[in-house]
RNA sequence: GCCCCCAUCGUCUAGUGGCCUAGGACGUGGCCCUCUCAAGGCCAAAACCGGGAUUCGAAUUCCCGUGGGGGCACCA
């Protein structure tokens, strides 16, 4: 049975590697009909962000990702809360000390060596005798239970998509694997949750790989299982340097508070560090959950392009049905378009939205026309210009008025034929109306169509407008 | 400093010794369509980090450089 487990800090918000790690997870617990688990490493009691967990629940609820066994939904594995295991991982250190394989170590933090080469190994504890162990526990003094790593030999693990890696174990520091708050560090509680939680696929990101040695000779000395291991590349920004929050880099929440799409960030994502191995790039998450593989996990490193999520967002945009997007759309309007049949707007403007943020930019004129040059109504394509403009403008208004069906269809046979008689071509009648209309160069929809929406008054007095700017123009 | 990892168009990637005059996608440029803008269609420019070795034959295997990233916390 393939379980996997997504485990977040409680640190903050999440960010796109920690979401890309969840999906990975998830989807190969899905692929293998397996169990996908969530658990909070909350051991930090200085980092620790309460609320942040509840920022984890929501996260992973917008993205699709529905987790099996976690906190609240006990498998049968829980408590899935670190900080409610605490008496678990002091038995297990306990154990370790019982086989030679840790040991106490009461050194103050401030006497480790900055840095230089392995500090810990040449930490003096390691040597302490039983009566000078005794001898510091009975005077009170705090401690932390370090790792003992061998000082001959090394590890070799085989990870799924890195392969064969090899360290010494002089490399290899004598971690520290309970605090002196009788908290375990992430290094200890990890492989103890990850073997009690029977995790067979480990998914996490690259920079464990130096230290996942160390974690293997734990499993060693407890005698247990080493899982599989999956380590995934690094996402990075398209200048090279990593993501940060400090920076004003997004998180996942702030991706979708920007208009995209849980769904379009997910399928964008899936294919940093993954590819389906042929030239699919629309995937949803249902899709994945079926041709995800760790076997097509790249090594390398991958660079987050804002261009292609907005191209992708784009296409899930398109893929909505109008429904979906009318109502994913309506919060963006502003108040005072609800006098107009939003639902129309809302089908001129699916096909042209990459990100809903930028809806309200693209409707505002349907509010008001805003302040522009005449010069707008001069287009070279449309042979248009600000005199023909004004003649068009009166004459066609006429027509309009007495139009008898006022949509966009009518509108647009009328205005072609009333191109056809006089001799223009159709951009030449359009472009006056369309720029009286609007006011700015480029809208969603043509000048039949914003007429439409607009309703037959508004589009005369806009046009009435137009005419009159013309006219004190010329 | 020590250790580990990585290296194909600007970016994401396909490629597992001959199918590669290296394929797709985003972005960029052009054309078409067209009542503007999008969408859609077509076309174009654009890459195997360098050097050795193995081989009849290397993007693909090996070695050495170079470059980049990661780790070396009572953080995860």
């Amino acid at each position: 049975m393939v379980r996997t487990r997504f485990a977040p800090s409680p640190t903050g918000y999440m960010h796109i590697g920690n979401l890309r790690t969840a999906l990975y997870a998830y989807l190969t617990a899905r692929r293998h009909g397996g169990v996908f688990v969530l658990r909070i490493e909350d051991t930090d009691q200085e980092r620790n962000i309460p609320e942040s967990v509840a920022a984890i629940y929501k996260s992973l609820e917008m993205a699709g990702l529905e987790f099996d066994e976690g906190p609240g939904k006990d498998g049968g594995y829980g408590p899935y809360i670190q900080s409610q295991r605490l008496s678990t991982y002091k038995e297990h250190a306990q154990k370790l000390l019982a086989l030679g394989a840790a040991y106490r170590c009461f050194c103050k933090k401030e006497d480790q060596i900055e840095d230089g080469e392995n500090p810990n190994r040449r930490d003096p504890c390691r040597f302490l005798t039983q009566e000078e162990i005794s001898g510091k526990r009975a005077a009170g003094e705090s401690f932390v239970i370090r790792q003992r790593i061998p000082e001959e030999g090394s590890v070799t693990f085989t990870d799924a998509v890195y392969g064969e890696i090899t360290v010494e174990n002089s490399q290899l520091d004598d971690q520290v694997l309970l605090k002196s708050d009788g908290f375990p560090t992430y290094n200890f509680a990890n492989v103890v949750d990850d073997h009690l939680m029977s995790i067979t696929h480990v998914m996490r990101g690259q920079e464990y790989l130096s230290s996942t040695p160390k974690y293997n000779l734990l499993y060693r000395s407890f005698g247990w299982e080493i899982p599989e291991y999956i380590h995934l590349p690094l996402i990075i920004k398209e200048d090279g340097t990593k993501f940060s929050k400090r920076l004003g880099d997004p998180s996942f929440e702030d991706l979708v508070s920007m208009g995209y799409l849980p769904d379009a960030i997910i399928n964008y994502i899936a294919l940093l560090g993954w590819s389906p191995g042929n030239d699919q790039e629309f995937f949803t998450l249902s899709e994945l959950e079926d041709v995800f593989s760790i076997n097509r996990i790249s090594k390398s490193s991958a660079a987050f392009s804002f261009d292609k999520l907005k191209w992708l967002n784009g296409e899930h945009v398109r893929a909505l049905s109008q429904d979906a997007f009318h109502a994913l759309a309506e919060p963006y309007y502003p108040a005072a378009l609800m006098t107009y049949n939003t639902r129309k707007i809302s089908e001129l403007l699916q096909v042209r939205t990459e990100r809903f943020s930028d809806i309200p930019d693209m409707v505002a004129f349907f509010a008001a026309v805003p302040d522009y040059d005449v010069e707008l109504y001069r287009h070279k394509k449309s042979k248009c210009d600000p005199e023909i403009s004004l003649k068009i403008l009166k004459d066609t208004k006429s027509l309009l008025e007495a139009l008898k069906t006022w949509d966009n269809d009518h509108l647009f046979i009328a205005l072609k034929a009333f191109a056809k008689e006089f001799g223009y071509k159709t951009g030449t009648v359009m472009w006056p109306i369309r720029t009286a209309l609007s006011g700015i160069p480029a809208t969603p929809g043509g000048a039949t169509a914003l007429a439409e929406v607009l309703g037959r008054e508004e589009t005369l007095n806009r046009m009435q407008a137009g005419v009159e700017k013309l006219e004190n123009s010329l």
